[in-house]
DNA sequence: ACAACGATCCTCT
DNA sequence: GAGGATCGTTGTA
């Protein structure tokens, strides 16, 4: 399949670089799910970064080393899935320097084809039999676009590369602008609730939330 | 061994 | 906007 744009794979020294640019150099560009046989591609419209040396609401806040926090300290180009509320996994794209606990949390993509598997992954239906509200409920959302790419905790700590079945590819045709705000949930995070550290792209109809 | 919590989502009103 | 679902991870003992 043709994709407008697409170019070639981002590699493992592009991750490593400072975790709030690499959080914005997402935006945009294509992640690649390879599963079932399939190739499935959508764009980036929505991340939020952690960093664990100065953030509370990083799982490796304080670099706490626990059995969940292990794929934080790697060097950037690997994967972070983890479970939460006992239902729903999150993916990141571990970011920054080995030993260094950071991350870039996806929370939103735009699906660009197979429409029909992501319907089926998350309503059980094909796509034209989507809803104009479920349709847009497809992938706006870090638990939702999990359960859409059928991502879930075996996806953890995979490198971001050809030989896993998870990795990106820039955009060549990239011409957006990025909106800076809050972060989503983490209310309890005391100072850090406060860090714009939330990135979207101004205006897709993807984004979780304005 | 156990209690408390959570980087969410869905279904109401 | 409010409330409940649901369970692995974590801290404490």
């Amino acid at each position: 399949m043709d994709i407008k744009g697409m170019g070639k794979i981002i590699e493992r020294d592009f991750y490593g670089g400072n975790t709030l640019e690499v959080a914005k150099n997402l935006l945009g560009n294509f992640l690649i799910r390879e599963i079932d046989g399939r190739k499935i591609i959508s764009k980036i419209v929505e991340v939020e970064a952690y960093i664990g040396s100065i953030d509370k609401a990083c799982h490796g806040y304080n670099y706490k080393r626990t059995e969940r926090t292990k794929p934080l300290y790697e060097e950037g180009g690997v994967t972070y899935v983890y479970l939460i509320y006992g239902m729903y996994n999150c993916f990141n794209v571990v970011s920054g320097k080995k030993d260094e606990p950071e991350a870039i949390l996806l929370r939103a993509i735009e699906p660009i084809n197979e429409l029909d598997y992501i319907s089926n992954n998350r309503f059980r239906k094909n796509y034209n039999e989507l809803n104009k509200r479920e349709k847009i409920n497809l992938t706006n959302g870090p638990g939702k676009l999990c359960k859409a790419l059928n991502i879930d905790r075996k996806d953890n700590l995979k490198e971001l590369d050809n030989n896993n079945s998870i990795y990106l590819k820039f955009n060549l045709e990239n011409n957006i602008e990025i909106v800076e705000s809050k972060r989503i949930g983490i209310d309890y995070a005391e100072e850090a609730k406060d860090f714009l550290w939330r990135f979207y792209i101004k205006e897709n109809p993807y984004v979780s939330k304005k």
